[in-house]
RNA sequence: GGGAGUUUAGCUCAGCUGGUUCAGAGCAUCUGCCUUACAAGCAGAGGGUCGGCGGUUCGAACCCGUCAACUCCCACCA
């Protein structure tokens, strides 16, 4: 067959995909071996992958298939989170763009049609992405967050907490989101520096002792209290100001109140330390409804609420002024008004942070609102021993963990309730008074009532919000096992706890820590071994790649434009553990290169196939045939004993999960070591044939190699494996062979090798000689028998046309000193006497320094001393060699006169 | 305001328990090569007082202190 120029992966991806799939590879059941489960993080059922999800589940697929080639029962487990509030505004979006349907016109089980046909349709997309990179997931297994038992299962872990106490429901002050409309969790808010104005207000003073009964109409005096803001908007709620009762500034006003602007309630005068006598004008205005330290204060000393924002950010009656108006041009309007009536001071620039809602990126509005909400101090505790005591590794650990635990250790009730459609509905049942249950079915609440009130075919209605997505995915490692919904299971007694959870360390609060919670409640057991954090990716110049930045390529573009391999190389390679990695393009060129690389030496390999000396004494190679030169049999001893050094080396990354210092290691090795040394060494001159053993056990090497490289880049390594030879297996699923150590002798000879080749090769170089200008070499040493074994491919590689020993100088040479030995260049070219001279200065000089501080060190005699045995052993050998390389040089210098 | 992390060649990063033939790799740059697997390649070269200062030590990129810059997380100051 004939082989490309270049690497060509678009119709090799999809013949593999294809394959495996047929062959159900990655298929898993229960069995006698060992499970290595990986459940996916699930992404949002609406998106497509971006960067951060391309490396995630690179990495999971590259710990997967190597689990799988080790002798595991490997199961990853795709999937997607059907996210409620994210998916159900981009159905609301599309319905009113594609169809001018608004939500409010539909019915709920017309909207959850419509949401269910978009999630069929765009929820294929990402599967594909998955799919088109390679990643090795069980295609039977995938769950839905929303599926019919993961539904059931969320349900019936809601009626469990609350039946337990650890699900209440009750009125709060909430992150509210007037886009979606909707309560929010603490987590679901994100704050940002944004640059605002300072408002100072004069709230005028009115004294009471006027007419104590009727304070409220009391006649208003000059006097004004002066009270910065940030919202005027708000004013109209507040329900008294407050100062800081050691603050003398104040202290006159005890007792008295003041008259709100724009509304001209009067409201009275209260004192808390609370307040910062330094900031503003050290006094507050207290609008309970709309800020949670106002509605601290306004609990303690039982002020009125009123609360003057309707749910979509519009001002409510209860505002007076303003009303039906957005909450940002009522702010716009209050300040104008302010003005008018003489009211406003002075505003000034002010940066502030602010909640943003992460879904919709409005701006979150602190809410009282009855919601669902989970106890967390008790979950929190198992969950943070889990980690603390090891039994849960976190990678990079450090990092993490004081993160993990500060949040574990202050953790606040979590707000499960929102008030959206797409979800789980929850469970909780009314009547038309207001008295609920919690029951899983309807029936089941109706039974509940005759019990608990003894109201027998109660009218119920079901609560009409549904749960924080989170409530569903923090059971996932579980009920992707049907754990919840059918306990005990033979599926989840083999797969749980899976082994390696990898995500992104945004989401340690919203899922780690909360899965960690989940599965010591349910399972009694941490739901994963070892979590190992990606970085957020960015781009070039640092910034996070996002949509509205235009940032973030499109992974399957950059498929079709490099190749899977390329891109899960390019993202790989400059990936460290748990740090931010910058993302660029020119990463998977470099991919792209190394896949031609690879490709070539395969060309290269299966020209020799033809040229084999005796094409049938050896099929397996395991054997090198006493017949092989000696010189062939020391490039294969060394590329063994080298292969077997960095599949130990690989090894132990992957334990420490450093991957791409693995996938470092397996490039050099394939680029340097194999093709550039082991090749080159083993290639047979031009026309000649190659000896059978060597090229069985070449191509043996090569299979290894792609063995090797198979986790990272599975499909040109599948494939040149299939072109190597005919196989009966697939590399895929092909089991690592035990690594040998091999105690090898050829090590030293090879470093001499390499350092003769580079040396005269360089020192051939310097005096205008072409690689393939013939040369004669001299070798001057003490030990000629070193040289035996390497001198043929010593020949070959720097074009010597001859080797021999000499006991002294060779007159007219290039002189070039390696180690303690001398060797002479012999060449028809002319020599340049003056600039070998320069050469052999130079580094003459090198050594005299280098043996200098040598020195200085060993006649330290604290060092002598204080340092290890083994420390000193090898300061005295650095001396020993300096000194017997200077004398070579010299010696070389008096040669040439 | 609290906490964490980062700072090594132009760029992205290695450098594990402190020991100068370790100051490295890959990109990028420059110079030479279409040498019969590979120009998406090969052979070379330049480039860093390891953020600043101080300390511990016989010896520090590595340990300690301090300062600076950047990043992230957490927190109710109008």
């Amino acid at each position: 067959m004939e082989l490309s120029k270049n690497f060509e992966p678009t119709a090799i991806e999809e013949k593999w995909i294809k394959q495996w799939k047929e062959k159900r590879y990655f298929n898993s059941n229960p069995d006698n071996r060992k499970p290595f489960t990986v459940v996916i993080p699930p992404p949002n059922v609406t998106g497509v992958l971006h960067m951060g999800h391309t490396l995630n589940e690179t990495v999971q697929d590259i710990l997967v298939r190597k689990a799988r080639m080790s002798g595991f029962n490997a199961c990853w487990v795709p999937g997607s989170d059907h996210a409620s509030i994210a998916t159900e505004s981009k159905v609301v979006q599309m319905l009113e763009k594609e169809k001018g349907i608004k939500k409010s016109d539909l019915s709920r089980e017309e909207f959850l049609r419509y949401a269910f046909e978009w999630k069929e349709k765009y929820g294929g997309i990402i599967y594909n992405q998955i799919e088109r990179l390679g990643c090795s997931v069980d295609w039977d297994r995938v769950s839905f967050t929303m599926d019919t038992d993961y539904y059931k299962a969320v349900i019936k872990v809601f009626v469990d907490l609350y039946n337990k106490g650890s699900i209440y429901r009750g009125a709060r002050m909430i992150n509210w989101d007037p886009a979606a409309k909707t309560a929010l969790s603490d987590e679901e808010v994100e704050y940002k520096d944004v640059t605002g104005k300072l408002y100072y207000v004069k709230y005028l003073i009115v004294d009471p002792k006027s007419d104590p009964d009727s304070y409220r109409d009391g006649p208003q005096t000059s006097d004004f209290i002066s009270i910065a803001t940030q919202r005027p908007e708000t004013i109209m709620g507040d329900t008294a100001v407050c100062v800081n009762p050691t603050d003398e500034r104040y202290a006159h006003l005890k007792g008295k109140f003041v008259t709100v602007p724009l509304v001209n309630r009067k409201v009275p005068i209260i004192f808390d330390e609370y307040v910062d006598k330094e900031f503003g004008t050290g006094a507050l205005k207290v609008t309970p409804a709309h800020d949670i330290n106002d509605y601290n204060l306004g609990l303690k000393h039982n002020l009125e609420v009123i609360d003057t924002l309707n749910e979509d950010g519009t001002l409510s009656e209860a505002a007076q002024v303003f009303v039906g108006l957005d909450r940002f041009k009522a702010r716009k309007k209050a300040i104008e008004q302010l003005a008018a009536d003489g009211l406003l001071i002075k505003e000034e620039d002010y940066t502030t942070r602010l909640g943003y809602s992460q879904r919709s990126n409005a701006v979150v509005e602190p809410r009282i609102s009855t919601q669902w909400f989970v106890k967390m101090k008790n979950l929190a505790g198992p969950a943070l021993k889990e980690v603390t005591e090891g039994r849960i590794k976190i990678h990079p650990g450090d990092k993490f963990l004081a993160t993990y635990k500060y949040w574990l250790e202050n953790v606040k009730d979590w707000c499960i309730s929102r008030q959206l459609w797409w979800g789980q509905q929850i469970p909780a049942w009314y009547d038309k008074d207001g008295k609920f249950v919690v029951a899983e079915t309807e029936n089941k609440a109706k039974e509940l009532f005759k019990e608990q009130f003894s109201i027998a075919n109660a009218q119920l209605t079901q609560d009409a919000d549904v749960l924080d997505t989170w409530f569903s995915s923090w059971l996932w490692p579980m009920e992707v096992f049907k754990g919840i919904s059918n306990p005990g299971n033979d599926e989840i007694k083999y797969y749980y706890p899976t082994s390696v959870l990898v995500t992104g360390q945004d989401i340690i609060f919203f899922w780690v820590a909360r899965m960690i919670m989940a599965g010591m409640e349910y399972m009694d057991e941490k739901p994963f071994s070892d979590v190992y954090f990606t970085g957020m990716v960015r781009d070039k110049q640092g910034r996070k790649m996002s949509k509205s930045l235009g940032n973030s390529p499109d992974l399957l573009e950059l498929i079709d434009k490099y190749g899977a391999d390329a891109v899960r190389f390019g993202i790989m390679i400059s990936s460290p553990a748990g740090n931010d990695l910058l993302f660029d393009d020119s990463s998977c060129e470099q991919g792209r290169n190394f896949n031609n690389k690879i490709w070539n030496a395969l060309k290269l390999v299966r020209l020799w196939e033809g040229k084999k000396s005796d094409p049938d004494s050896y099929r397996d190679g395991s054997q090198i045939p006493i017949a092989i030169g000696t010189e062939v049999n020391f490039a294969v001893e060394w590329f063994e004993h080298r292969l077997n050094e960095a599949r130990t080396e690989v090894d132990k990354l992957f334990q420490d999960f450093r991957l791409s210092e693995a996938l470092k290691t397996i490039y050099s090795l394939i680029w340097d070591d194999f093709c550039s040394w082991y090749l080159e060494w083993v290639k047979p001159g031009f026309d000649q044939p190659i000896d059978t053993a060597v090229y069985n056990k070449t191509v043996s090497f090569f299979e290894q190699l792609m063995q090797l490289l198979h986790p990272f880049m599975p499909f040109v390594s599948e494939e040149i494996y299939h072109l190597l030879n005919e196989q009966t297996d697939d590399l895929c699923v092909k089991q690592f062979p035990s690594i040998k150590q091999i105690d090898s002798s050829v090590l030293q000879q090879t470093f001499l090798l390499k350092e003769l080749i580079t040396n005269i090769r360089d020192a051939k170089n310097k005096n205008q000689l072409k690689p393939k200008d013939k040369i004669k070499l001299h070798i001057q040493s003490n030990d000629a028998s070193v040289y035996r074994s390497i001198a043929s491919i010593l020949s070959k590689q720097v074009n010597a046309e001859t080797v021999n020993y000499v006991t002294e100088a060779v007159a007219n040479c290039i002189n070039v000193v390696v180690q303690k030995d001398k060797f002479f260049i012999e060449t028809e070219n002319a020599l340049d006497s003056t600039s070998q001279k320069t050469q052999l200065l130079k580094d003459l000089e090198y050594q005299k320094g280098f043996l200098l501080s040598v020195e200085k060190k060993l006649s330290n005699e604290r060092f002598v001393t204080n340092a290890k045995p083994e420390v000193i052993d090898i300061e005295r050998k650095k001396k020993a060699d300096a000194e017997a390389k200077i004398k070579a040089i010299e010696e070389s210098l008096n040669g040439i006169g």
